[in-house]
DNA sequence: TTGTAAGCGTTATCAG
DNA sequence: CTGATAACGCTTACAA
């Protein structure tokens, strides 16, 4: 490395040293703040720092404090690698991109080739020594695939959190955080019943995610609280997509008694299932009321707007990355499991039975 | 650290090196490929790391390399440090995401504290030590109120790439994507044409963006080719939002020749303008035909369907990676600037005139 | 082909 | 309050 190189040299923590007259630890004491040291001395460092433009490497920083102050983030897709499979999950990695803010993390999402498996996003992350990992939507098979990667999160103690998936089992690293979909779920119902609705269907989504598994079994139970009947018939499942809602509500038309009200289990689905209505020549909200799940912008976009269980992506967020700060300082306290918050909002895809 | 500690020390190099019975550098060469290790040996060292579960450590690394395999994305908030702004911006980061690891890369994220300006932001990315940086959708001024920052980009040489947003002039080691804004807004002025179409108004985005600027141009110019008349009436400026393009259609619908198309130049303001249209007592297409622009997921998903000019996500994604990389190899033939594809999607939003 | 040793930029321990 | 000095885990001349 030359004086000629084209990339003058980085200013590291020695030049501030040289330059401020005072030894690396001092400066970096100053710097840092831990440790003490007097006023004028730390006047005097940081402002040869600022006028460096001095900028610590948290690689070596890294080095030697064990932390990274990088979450690491694992999003799902729809093909294995390609898309992120739903706009949701986009809104909410954009919820944990705030919050990690907050909490003084950088994000690190992890990409992945075309033809990686689970495994290797668990290598990258455990390579950049993140400081927790956060897993948004994966599905329960693929974790199990990769069950010794995942296994070895918890050797090293790694803190990670999976959001919408279930993994406290693996042991005391991880966490879970999930909205009250079972809650939200009879929120939905319970205003479809009181706007009159009496043949109120279910359109599911994949049974294998938590989600899908406690919004439908919302829909059951508050049926039942109301001394409704709950049919296996009126339930079609479908898998969140748009197109699989429209296929749904297509089966649920054709029954014997036509409904007079759908609950969605995502917004997508919802916005599939109208289009099914209004193909079928009938009306949303008149014929058929609809309720969706999530509350993603669409939702609110679509006409007639879609009423719809909110799901507090804030929420979400912020106890996921709250956990894995807690788990880090190994808190007694540090909770492993979240219930965020759930709330309809009415729109226009409800109104009362005609 | 002892060995009654919870946290098993994670596996080094140097316990590689010690199992296999090699020194750490033959170890090194063997595992990373460069140098020439006797295949015999290779084999041994890669089973006993594999055994092992060892995990370069990318810090570590770092440092002696310069090189993090990090690409560092910066995304436009709508208010400061909140919610990234626009859907079309959560699509595209997902792409660089694709992009990036398929260059073997990973993305860090940065966030910011509620209250960080952009310069943290350059910070961040530099402490991080990030081989490239991509910008998406920042504003001109934000850029232009870090500038000392941003140069500082150029002097360490990170490549800086903007995507709809030029910042060339601050040096050689920035660059440009963008779609081909104009050439897609006279896609869409020109189907409109073709339709019949003859009172065609626009709904234009922010003038201080270059999408902004260019899709506007690119209206203009299909319009005089055709030996139509452009006037600036015809003309009412957004921001690219929902409400904006809202407001924008009322206010053309109250012109005294009513139009019979509008060409929106962004699909949520397009998505806004139906619901006017809507209001008015107009029917889409019918009355009044629409186009878009961006093709972002909801314009497939609003009835009717939104008929809009796509931009190539991937290619947008792909440019911006690729040009960091060649910038790292300082490549004479790196380009600094890139147009991306743009194509009309024809949807249910526009038919030919009644 | 392999090994030795230096050094990347920090923090942390321990004296002074 | 301050300063040597030893790590941290890895790559890379340079020697053998």
């Amino acid at each position: 490395m030359t004086l000629m190189d084209g990339h003058p040299r980085v200013t590291t923590l020695k030049d501030v040293a040289r330059v401020s007259g005072f030894s690396t630890s001092t400066v970096s004491r100053a710097l840092t703040g831990t440790g003490s040291v007097d006023p004028t001395t730390r006047e005097r460092i940081e402002s040869v720092a600022r006028d460096l433009g001095y900028r610590p490497h948290e690689g070596a920083r890294l080095l030697v404090t064990q932390r990274s102050n990088v979450i690491g983030v694992i999003v799902a897709t729809l093909e294995p690698n390609r898309r992120i499979g739903h706009p949701f999950l986009r809104e909410l990695l954009d919820a944990v991109r705030y919050s990690a803010g907050e909490g003084n993390y950088d994000l690190l999402l992890l990409a992945g080739h075309p033809d990686e498996s689970p495994e290797h996003y668990v290598h990258r992350a455990l390579s950049r020594r993140v400081d927790g990992l956060v897993l948004l939507g994966i599905d329960r098979r693929e974790v199990d695939r990769g069950g010794r990667e995942v296994r070895e999160l918890a050797t090293v103690g790694v803190p990670t959190i999976g959001v919408d998936l279930d993994i406290r089992s693996f042991g005391p690293w991880f966490g879970f955080v999930t909205a009250d979909n079972a809650g939200g779920a009879r929120l939905a119902v319970r205003h479809l019943l009181e706007l009159g609705r009496r043949r109120i269907v279910c359109c599911a989504g994949s049974l294998d995610t938590p989600p899908g598994r406690d919004r439908l079994d919302g829909y059951r139970l508050e049926l039942e609280a109301a001394g409704a009947l709950y049919r296996d018939e009126d339930v079609v499942v479908g898998d969140f997509t748009e197109g699989s809602g429209y296929r749904a509500m297509r089966q649920l038309l054709s029954l014997r008694e036509t409904p007079d009200a759908v609950f969605v289990c995502g917004d997508l689905m919802a916005i599939g299932a109208m289009r099914a209505i209004a193909e079928a020549g009938l009306s949303v909200p008149g014929d058929v009321a609809v309720v969706g799940f999530d509350d993603v912008e669409a939702a609110s976009i679509v006409r007639p707007a879609l009423t719809t269980v909110r799901q507090d992506k804030e929420d979400i967020a912020g106890a996921a990355v709250r956990m894995v700060g807690e788990m880090l300082r190994s808190r007694d306290d540090a909770s492993r499991h979240h219930v965020a918050g759930v709330e309809l909002v009415v729109r226009a895809s409800t109104v009362p039975a005609g």
